[in-house]
DNA sequence: CCATGATCATTA
DNA sequence: TAATGATCATGG
């Protein structure tokens, strides 16, 4: 079971064991950003398939950064949790998606946040979520979802803005920056991403 | 190029 | 300072 793979890990620092699989971290000054992600799936036993959604499993392993106020872990950034294509968010319903489908069965790993372009990050918790259709929480993500879906519908996929959803919402997400190959700005994408709000539901669940 | 792994940096 | 938008490395 992955859970028990990644509990083993519980308090060590992320950043030594990146090293030992050959992860970058950082390289020319800059973070890889992923890097925890990466290390997290090898550690679980995912043999680091980077490939599309549904990782050959059950579940979905993510992380997020949290730091500790008064005892409680709190969580200090959003989480992406899957990309917005334009055609399957029109075509879907909240229960056909994507975002449902990694939503449902997730493992939720804590690390440690030390400040921007921090180095080190030690696990702090794993847990897992499993929801059903007919959760009240889940019930209000879709309505988030559905709002957006409708907004798409009737406005397009440039009317789209990350201050839409109350769980979750439409960031853009993307390479960024400015192809060299071409001279212009490359294409802006979204994905969904869990609100902290939506993130401190998880711990509290977990507890 | 695009999707995956998220965090960084600027705005409001 | 919270929230939104921009950005980075990797691999198929």
């Amino acid at each position: 079971m992955a859970i028990n793979n990644l509990k083993k890990y519980i308090g060590q620092d992320l950043q030594k064991l990146a090293l030992k699989y050959g992860i970058t971290t950082y390289k020319a000054g800059k973070q890889n950003k992923g890097w925890k992600g990466l290390i997290l799936e090898i550690l679980a036993g995912l043999e680091n398939n980077i490939s599309k959604a549904p990782n050959g499993l059950s579940y979905e392993l993510k992380s997020v950064s949290s730091h500790y106020i008064k005892n409680k872990l709190v969580p200090k950034e959003t989480m992406a949790i899957t990309m917005i294509n334009p055609q399957e968010l029109k075509a879907h319903s909240f229960f056909e998606s994507h975002c449902w489908a990694k939503l449902k069965s997730l493992i939720f790993c804590a690390v440690m946040w030390h400040g921007k372009n921090a180095k080190t990050s030690e696990l702090l918790k794993v847990i897992s979520l499993d929801f059903a259709e007919n959760d009240d929480l889940i019930k209000e993500v879709r309505d988030d979802y559905d709002f957006i879906r409708n907004k798409l519908i009737i406005n397009g996929f440039d009317a789209l803005t990350g201050k839409d959803g109350k769980w979750i919402q439409a960031r853009t997400k993307g390479i960024g920056g400015i192809n060299p190959q071409t001279g212009k700005k490359r294409p802006v994408t979204r994905a969904f991403y869990a609100r902290p709000i939506l993130i401190k539901k998880f711990f509290e669940m977990a507890n």
